[in-house]
DNA sequence: CTCGTTTCTGACAACGATGTCTTAAATGCT
DNA sequence: AGCATTTAAGACATCGTTGTCAGAAACGAG
């Protein structure tokens, strides 16, 4: 038989509402009897019957992070910082996968609403721009943050960094090593980070007085093989780039392997560039400069933002760095 | 207010135990009957409460999937197998990181199964051999799978690879072309995988008539950090190796950066081979000549085992394979 | 000392499903 | 036609909590 509330009151001879009082940390109740329920929760080693509470209660315990992002590692790093969080509330996580291209997408997230009635969602990009889930979630009044979304960002919660300024501030660094051809490697189509990683990169080409040049820029989909096949066809250019900046490490790396495939000396004649900085910008060789972007703290922050707020729109802007590591060197 | 299958009863006119019925397919229900009920379901698009089913009911349709790994890459393949296969069943996983350091580790299991009711647990290495955690579920006679376990194979259900024929086909190959001194970096100590890894190892080099070396072995971590201390040592011995075989993805990583740094060509003057083919393999470097081990599908079939298993003791070997990339070669 | 607050506690309904039991209708067999 | 069996559907209790409300005890002010 299962240990309840029930075993617990009798043991600490008192009724089931107060030791549901003390569970909850709820004001009246006297220290004394506050002191014997908690030694007969802790002798029975009773833990409350999530179900029970979501039924009977306003509150599920639980709160649900939703992503669709083919890196690993980025996945992990979020999953980690949310889990991180809700550990300290003693919130239970719900990791779920999606498809943002699949066209039942909102009624699985209204389903899954419906079904563990969780207390809020965490959105990571890109689902934090589809707009059938966003819509979803505002018809329902559920509490929300977005993870580093591209749209709207005054409207709802959100917790981000400053992509323009981080790519703009990365191609600037390559810029004052004396580079003046910079390959660039856009990122998937559904992440608006794509754009605004375009976007930094020309401010500051623009800034230094040198001129756009659309066949320096290849499209990606944050990928190994779409930043090989984008190597590949940047350095068969007849006046082939000094440098290539690609708008994650998973397209780096996939520089890096055609680089070596045609022997062309990394950092020496050509200089490459990732953006997030996850495990693989170090593992691969040389080990790559890139933008360390907050993964962690950004999901942490989120759930912070989810489980501390009280249903107000609040928005936290994490700082980026610049790593320098040994892909980049100055032109030669 | 809530969609409830009250709702749904009012709309098909039946009662709400027979909506139940429809909802869990059970027997002797009107075909007719069936399908108003069904049209009420979808015209709602209800979902019914999981946290009501639990309560009322003897199942939870909620699976735990308890880990505590370092490496990215091979937990987001195990999440993506359990996940896929809970989908196609109507259940929900819950994804639970753990330590298997942590004292309290046993309570923590316990806790899980007390507030969420879960049918059944998975375990991935290396919880897969804790033995409070397996004492605490034998203990409550809760179904569980093991996923790689290292130790009492016949006792409970799991899932596996033969780690031992996987490493000596690794060595084996390596031995086939012309290497005789070869280094071997051995995994996380916590990991059974890392013993059978070494005995196979062993193995082959004993069935080849080469002599084991102590030297040509150095302990590793898993991680990229400690494939490169390891990497160092061996290739700072007066008489170096000519191939390195790590006993996963990561730590041949770092093997490859070693030899970058010192300008030794992979795999001209060093064979690199690494173990588990996860995406980093594909993304370094020459690209790394690994065992595929199954992952995803190890994962898949272990939830496979849990739901369709009907409390009976079963198992499932799956099958590895040696993929051969650039990072080998014949020896000079 | 009385009365109005504040503090503290318990009885009981409610949450939304499933389990058990009962009953009615349909079917099969002699 | 009569009876046993199978099929079909509903009434009601139940799961283990929290919400609501009511009442008792302690406290403070006049």
């Amino acid at each position: 038989m299962r240990t309840t509330i029930k075993d617990v009151s009798r043991v600490a001879g008192v009724s089931i509402k107060t030791v549901s009082r003390v569970l909850n940390k709820e004001r009246y109740v006297k220290e004394e009897t506050r002191r014997r329920v908690e030694e007969a929760v802790a002798s029975l080693s009773f833990s409350p019957s999530l179900a029970a509470r979501t039924l009977g209660g306003r509150r599920s315990f639980q709160i649900a992070l939703i992503y669709d992002n083919h890196s690993p590692f980025y996945i992990h790093q979020i999953q980690e910082g949310v889990w991180a969080r809700c550990r300290e509330a003693g919130v239970r996580m719900l990791a779920q996968p999606a498809d943002v291209a699949s066209p039942t997408l909102a009624n699985e997230v209204g389903g899954l609403i419906d079904e563990t009635h969780v207390d809020g969602i965490i959105l990571s990009s890109p689902v934090t721009d589809s707009a059938v889930v966003l819509a979803e979630l505002e018809r329902r009044g559920i509490p929300f943050v977005r993870i580093s979304p591209g749209t709207n960002h005054a409207m709802t919660s959100s917790v981000f960094m400053d992509d323009v300024q981080a790519a703009d501030d990365m191609t600037t660094h390559l810029i004052n090593g004396g580079h003046r051809r910079i390959g660039f490697i856009i990122g998937h189509s559904n992440h608006m980070a794509s754009d605004q990683r375009l976007f930094g990169y020309r401010r500051a080409l623009d800034r230094a007085g040198i001129p756009f040049e659309p066949d320096l820029v290849r499209p990606g989909e944050f990928d190994f093989a779409s930043g090989t096949a984008a190597a590949e066809s940047l350095l068969e250019l007849p006046d082939r780039p000094t440098a290539i900046f690609a708008s994650n490490d998973d397209m780096a790396a996939g520089v890096l392997a055609v680089a070596h495939r045609r022997d062309i000396a990394v950092p020496e004649e050509l200089s490459v560039a990732g953006f997030d900085d996850t495990e693989l910008a170090s593992a691969v060789w040389p080990p790559l400069t890139t933008i360390r972007q907050p993964t962690r703290d950004l999901a942490y922050s989120a759930a912070a933002l989810l489980l501390e707020g009280e249903g107000s729109v609040a928005h936290r802007r994490l700082q980026h760095h610049l790593i320098v590591r040994g892909s980049t060197a100055k032109r030669r």
